[in-house]
DNA sequence: TTAAAGTTACGTCACTTACTAATGTATCGA
DNA sequence: TCGATACATTAGTAAGTGACGTAACTTTAA
């Protein structure tokens, strides 16, 4: 199955806003977008609901824009995908009356949350371009 | 992201041809496809994908139908899954010149192999209905 | 030879995705 | 306070995908 863009979106706009996290200052959608080569509209809708979800925060105005609501270390990928895609990464739907759909289902349930232990463990600040933390994944 | 319907209907097919593996006989699509509650018809697509992965043997003819090509123990979640979806479960698309585009992709790819390595370790015998292998899962 | 089974190819309809566009709303500075 | 600036929200849409159904073909046992 196939990771959706959004969610591959909002890993790079975090990233990019992760990339100048010393510095204070707020970030404009514009710049965001430019960086990470989007379309500044799609990327105010990407925006919006991190900001929803408590990753990001803005401001609005003149001279607003956004910035991390939180250290790039203390943000994970697990936070990422289940601000984009709700309740869990993957989800299976618990459908059909079939002898062994509520196995399955359940294999499923438990293969989500070993991947949301994975996600936990890469951090925003791994995902910043020129950061070479690259070196030491997974222990 | 959604697991598409596909790959659970795979699961329960799998499941089903699984729970009577040791009677040798081969099991018909119509079988099949009432006891999981699945349109025949769809399952014959399913079942195809499958026996092209080498996970089911088929036999045409009067009296055809299915069969697991190994033990149910020897079959895992990560067959499945690979056998439907192709190449990787999760799979990010590399796709624009975005400054941190390379890291995010890089990331979604390690969190692919980890997602891969706990499929691998979940058993089709363990999804059969009936076998109460389920309290003891994960170690 | 015929009926029962799998095989393959094609069609299709609803839904989702990845956007664009338009309009609304808040804030700063002159 | 006025207007420029920047975020917020909603609506619209074109292309793609998913989940099927249908139909014609092929193989095999009896």
């Amino acid at each position: 199955m196939r990771l959706p863009l959004k969610t591959e979106y909002a890993c790079q706009v975090l990233a990019q806003l992760a990339s100048t996290y010393s510095e204070e200052g707020v970030r404009q959608v514009e710049d965001l977008a430019v960086a990470e080569n989007l379309s500044p509209n799609y990327s105010v809708q990407i925006l919006t609901v991190l900001r929803q979800a408590g990753l990001v925060i803005s401001r609005r105005g003149k001279n607003g824009g956004y910035l991390l609501a939180k250290h790039p270390d203390q943000i994970t990928l697990a936070d990422i995908a289940l601000a984009m895609e709700g309740g869990s990464i993957i989800e299976s739907s618990l459908g059909n009356e079939g002898m062994s759909a509520g196995n399955v289902h359940a294999a499923w349930v438990r293969v989500n949350e070993a991947l949301l232990e994975n996600c936990r463990e890469i951090k925003l600040s791994e995902l910043v371009a020129g950061s070479e933390d690259d070196s030491d994944w997974m222990i």
